[in-house]
RNA sequence: GGUACUCUGGCAGAACGGUUAUGCGUGAGCCUGCAAAGCUUAUACAAGGGGGUUCGACUCCCUCGGGUACCUCCA
């Protein structure tokens, strides 16, 4: 498998014959999350996915930042505890991805949970020279890393004059970056320099190399981390360890609104929990989906509601699936392997899903082709069945199971609805009907016969 | 200003030197008691502008221009 790293900026090959590990850089909890964080997380999602479907092995870490400048700031408009914020979004942020069926990471380090190893860890920095003690806390002295920069391209001397933020007078150089803040305002913790808190970068070096090793696969997270998060981790972690900090650094597309990068500051943002309310998970994904990972996107009602029309089809065909029994049968094991293969080359040549959802859509028409020519019947219809299943739960996609009760219901409403059909008697028949679609049932009359296929609830529909 | 990414038909979005991408939309037809869904078929002056390399360029090079992101809050 190949994918695109930040760092060399060339494809680079990820052996998946062994163990994958991964480290994904989660979200701050001080806020509910987000379109652009669920692109992220959906396209890390399949990734890992596509992985565990090959029987590779994935470790997969996410980190919460659950200690930061804005949660408390956040506790104290509220008047509330910091670890209340934290809690109260971490929940929510599990309430959010169950729902989108993600599946759930490895481990989810908090940095509250790890304050021991971040102290060892600025210990090892102080000890090396790497880092120093000043008044307002520990810094990182970026001058000693001579290859600062290196992941966001960007040159120390030419970083002082864009900087936006006030220049801290107590720093060796403005560059410098806190490990360690001092602060008396909880959270906080005792270390050997002084009460405070973990700097923001800090705890994501620790952590992965806590639970992924030194030198793992994957290191991602959006596009925003380049810089200076992800720059300020290798610097960190490199000068720590000596060795190189990830294979591959793999970042995902910001989310934009009318061409508008969305974010929790420009509060332009969509809630995922909004989202879910009126589109469901499966459309989501479809359009987190829909661009290559590495590029943007832009969230629109249309783009959403194209996604629709393109779930509805693949409900239509799995629905045919199900439902298939016709005699004549056309041979398609050797169409669909193809569609197989073809899914899984795009997804191995740095993931590109557009192409892959292509592949899973040729599989989408085949199916309804043959659907609507009599011609899917058992076998084939188990053939292809098969491998939709397999590419929806790479995809996470996911059509809700029904009660037998319920089927035999509908069968039942089908069978009256024939006889009054048979019987000319359509207005007894479209009342049969109406009564269906109220249940989110929709009909479908083939020439032979009468199927079923119950719809998801869409209400933006 | 620097750096990275990006610019493809009405819209979304692929192909990394040589085929119609694909999907949505739209038109026509088929199917149907009527719908819905689906199928068939048609539809695109497309490549940000201008140069160049080449037998051949969406793809490589140069140049000009637009957009977005980052330049110490951010997925």
């Amino acid at each position: 498998m190949n994918l695109q790293d930040t760092l060399t900026t060339v494809e680079q090959e990820l052996d998946i014959t062994k163990k994958i590990k991964i480290y994904l850089c989660g979200v701050t909890v001080y806020d509910e999350s987000h379109i652009g964080h669920a692109r992220t997380i959906i396209v890390f999602d399949v990734l890992r996915k596509y992985l565990e479907s090959k029987k590779v092995e994935v470790d997969f870490v996410q980190n919460f930042t659950d200690v930061d400048d804005k949660i408390i700031n956040r506790a104290t408009k509220e008047n509330v505890a910091a670890e209340e914020i934290s809690s109260k979004y971490i929940e929510n942020y599990f309430r959010d991805f169950e729902e989108l069926n993600v599946k759930r990471a490895t481990n989810y380090p908090k940095a509250t949970e790890h304050i021991e190893d971040i102290i060892e860890f600025i210990k090892k920095l102080i000890g090396k020279e790497m880092a120093y003690v000043a008044k307002n806390g520990v810094y990182f002295a970026v001058s000693k890393f001579s290859e600062y920069g290196k992941l966001s391209k960007k040159k120390i001397d030419e970083l002082q004059s864009g900087s936006r933020i006030q220049i801290d007078e107590t720093k060796n150089d403005p560059a410098d970056f806190a490990v360690w803040k001092f602060s008396d305002i909880n959270p906080a913790w005792d270390s050997p320099w002084g009460k405070g808190r973990p700097g923001w970068h800090i705890e994501c070096s620790v952590m992965s190399l806590k639970y992924l090793g030194e030198n793992f696969d994957i290191h991602g997270g959006g596009r925003d981390l380049i810089f200076p998060h992800h720059e300020n981790e290798i610097a960190q972690s490199e000068a720590c360890t000596n060795l190189p900090f990830a294979k591959i650094w793999m970042h995902v597309g910001m989310v934009t609104i009318s061409g508008e990068k969305m974010s929790k500051s420009l509060g332009n943002t969509k809630s995922i929990k909004q989202v879910l309310e009126n589109w469901g998970p499966n459309i989501i994904r479809l359009f987190c989906l829909s661009g290559h990972y590495s590029k943007v996107i832009d969230y629109s009602e249309d783009m959403l509601k194209e996604n629709l029309t393109k779930w509805r089809q693949v409900e239509t065909c799995y629905f045919e699936l199900i439902h298939a029994n016709n005699k004549n049968q056309e041979n398609v094991s050797e169409s669909i392997q193809k569609i197989g293969i073809e899914f899984d080359k795009s997804l191995e040549d740095d993931f590109n899903t557009h192409l892959a959802l292509s592949a899973f859509f040729q599989l989408v028409k085949e199916t309804n082709r043959l659907a609507a020519a009599e011609k899917l019947g058992k076998e084939n219809g188990a053939i292809i069945k098969k491998e939709f299943e397999r590419i929806s739960a790479i995809l996470g996609l996911t059509i809700p199971e029904m009660s037998q009760n319920e089927i035999q219901e509908i069968d039942e409403l089908i069978l009256n609805r024939e006889k009054f059909r048979e019987e000319k008697q359509f207005d007894k028949a479209d009342k049969i009907r109406d009564e269906l679609n109220k249940m989110n049932v929709e009909l479908i009359d083939h020439k032979e016969r009468t199927i079923w296929m119950k719809k998801e609830k869409i209400k933006s529909e």
